[in-house]
DNA sequence: GATTTAATGTGAAACAATTCACAAAATATG
DNA sequence: CATATTTTGTGAATTGTTTCACATTAAATC
């Protein structure tokens, strides 16, 4: 947002114009700000160049974090063609599969088996890898992964991998995200709240 | 989880191995079922199948949920591949595109146009959708989806929806939980912690 | 330059979530 | 059947988060 406001020309933004964008109130958004040391100015609100530059180095977006891609299935394929990864810092450097249909290389993604995992963690010095993989086989690459270096987990799976406590996991289940939603819906079916 | 269990022919489950296998404390657990009057045995724990028929009401599992999916490119593509989504209730009836080359239908889904899209929310009486349509066009497609009776969206896009207060939006995103994974590592890396 | 206005920055209060601690119940054991 | 054990259920204490309220600052206006 304040990449995009920044390119459009605006010096200068609020914390009430950031909350709204990101869905915070204007006093979250100063208290975390306050909290970091990133300074606005009294009446004028945020300079969107400092905090841009001052996000880079908190979120460590300054240098480019490679990180790998585990299953090639139907999730897999949309991450690694989703464009935007890399313009946060994500740099997915390479993508592995079981299956040796995957593997071929169709234009677009170099698949590779998973024996050379090892050699591309530590070429590339990954800390983090995205777990794709069905369920079944989660938790074995998941130890497989902590093996070869790997410290921190974004697992797509709905399985609670099992991890020593110096790496890091975030389960993500997009079932629950729709499920909440449905959930919502259904039980705040109030009134008809007429939409004009 | 529960479901697994229930299918492996065990009857009991403890608050613990509910916890371990949900990422939650025990108390939490105990706590989250006392809240909503799910009572369990003072030793044998939580009998499986009063459980899942338990949830299955509160979680409103009990009827199949009419969902449709906004967006047929990479990500609208695995959802709609995802077959978990139905074990849990979600049933996505529909698949659009604005793309006529996506409205080709390929073997496995049927893609509508958009202007199949009043049609199939009132057969189906679908109250949540799920939109994964490019940032640029997700407020409009939002828009017209509340238009025609969408009261729940699941949104995929980075940015915040403008919705009228009765309608529930849930922000996913991904690069944000692979970022956060990122962020921790690069914090947390403190000594090596060997790993046995 | 005095006064009004619009914003930040941050304690304090209100609220929410999590953890602790333990009594109560049910089963197991001797 | 008495005693020990295990697990639930839940108040109370703790910890964390969000909101409120307002002093402080800087600019804008008159
Ligand atoms: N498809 C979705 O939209 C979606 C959404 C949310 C979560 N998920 C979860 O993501 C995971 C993958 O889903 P999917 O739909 O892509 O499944 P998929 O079956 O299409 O893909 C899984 C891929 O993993 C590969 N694989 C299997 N075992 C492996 C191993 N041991 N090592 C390396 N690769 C291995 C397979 O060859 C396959 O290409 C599942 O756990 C699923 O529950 C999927
Ligand atoms: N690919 C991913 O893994 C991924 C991950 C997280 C978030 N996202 C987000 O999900 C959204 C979609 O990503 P994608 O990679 O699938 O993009 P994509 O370009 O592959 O797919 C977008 C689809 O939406 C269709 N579309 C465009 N405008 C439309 C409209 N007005 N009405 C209906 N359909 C329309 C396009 O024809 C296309 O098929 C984006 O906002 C992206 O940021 C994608």
């Amino acid at each position: 947002m304040v990449v995009r406001l920044n390119a459009m020309g605006v010096t200068t933004v609020f914390s009430h114009t950031l909350a709204e964008g990101s869905g915070f109130t204007p006093e979250q958004v100063r208290k975390d700000f306050s909290e970091y040391k990133i300074r606005g100015h009294r009446r004028g609100g945020y300079s969107t160049e400092k905090l841009l530059s001052d996000m880079e180095s908190l979120f460590k977006r300054d240098r480019m974090s490679n990180v790998i891609l585990v299953g090639m299935g139907n999730l897999g394929q949309a991450l690694a063609r989703y464009q935007q990864l890399q313009q946060r810092g994500i740099n997915i450097v390479a993508t592995f599969d079981i299956d040796p249909y995957k593997q071929k290389s169709r234009t677009e993604y170099q698949v590779y088996s998973m024996d050379r995992l090892q050699e591309i963690v530590e070429r590339f010095s990954v800390l983090v890898a995205i777990v794709a993989v069905p369920d079944i086989s989660a938790q074995d690459v998941c130890s497989q992964l902590i093996d070869m270096g790997i410290r921190g987990i974004v697992n797509f799976s709905p399985v609670m991998l099992k991890v020593p406590e110096f790496v890091v996991v975030n389960n993500v289940s997009l079932s629950d995200e729709i499920e909440s939603v449905i959930w919502f819906v259904r039980s705040l079916k109030k009134g008809p709240t007429l939409y004009l």
